[in-house]
DNA sequence: TGCCCGATTAACT
DNA sequence: GTTAATCGGGCAA
């Protein structure tokens, strides 16, 4: 698989979100494959950015390949891929892994056996690959991350994103189809029955 | 300064 | 289904 250099995140959050899913995300060696994701973007008001710079969120009105990471409820980590030219303010919120890298030390970390629950949520990833605010405004493309592309093909199931308040109904969460790793399922797609 | 809320999770009923 | 844990941002005073 390619490594995912500093030009893969310079586009458009919408474009770089589907085709992070697939793409190994290995942390020290610990991760495995993306199968959630969730795109903000500075027009958004449920970004982070879309009040404006604050010392938080200053990582992503910087250049794109770098990583976000905040505290979430005061309790969690949850790590972000900022996107766009530099000054956009827009990332991607990586809310599921599939663990195929360093499970032991995944369960040690995260004091589980199931690998379906290791990385199954952003703030459970974090955990796992253990990423605090000491890892904020890293590059993505050089250790201790370690990022590379999906070679095969994959079916991107679309949907709203999780655990929001404000502009619930844009369809900016993206999975692997069928994963058995997601926080949570997609619905299908369709009309309604009858 | 004080207050409310949030890109969450686990342990409850 | 509900709730506690816990802290930074945004806004009112």
């Amino acid at each position: 698989m390619p490594l995912i250099r500093r030009a893969f995140f310079a586009r458009s959050v919408h474009a770089v979100a589907p085709d992070l899913i697939g793409a190994m995300f290995l942390f020290k060696g610990v991760g495995g494959r993306i199968v959630e994701v969730e795109a903000y973007h500075h027009t958004d008001p449920a970004a982070h950015s879309f009040a404006g710079r604050t010392e938080r969120n200053a990582v992503m009105f910087g250049p794109p390949g770098f990583a976000y990471v905040y505290r979430s409820y005061g309790i969690h980590w949850c790590v972000n891929f900022v996107c766009e030219p530099e000054g956009s303010a827009s990332a991607v919120l990586i809310r599921a892994v599939e663990p195929l890298e360093g499970l032991d030390r995944m369960r040690r970390r995260r004091g589980l056996r199931d690998e379906r629950l290791l990385c199954a949520g952003p703030g459970r990833v974090c955990e796992a690959l253990r990423i605090t605010r000491a890892h904020n405004a890293l590059p993505l493309d050089a250790a201790p991350f370690e990022l590379r592309r999906r070679t095969g093909k994959v079916e991107v199931a679309v949907g709203p994103r999780i655990g929001i308040t404000k502009a619930v109904d844009h369809p900016w969460r993206y999975g692997l189809k069928g994963s058995r790793f997601l926080s949570k399922p997609f619905r299908p797609a369709g009309g309604t029955p009858g």
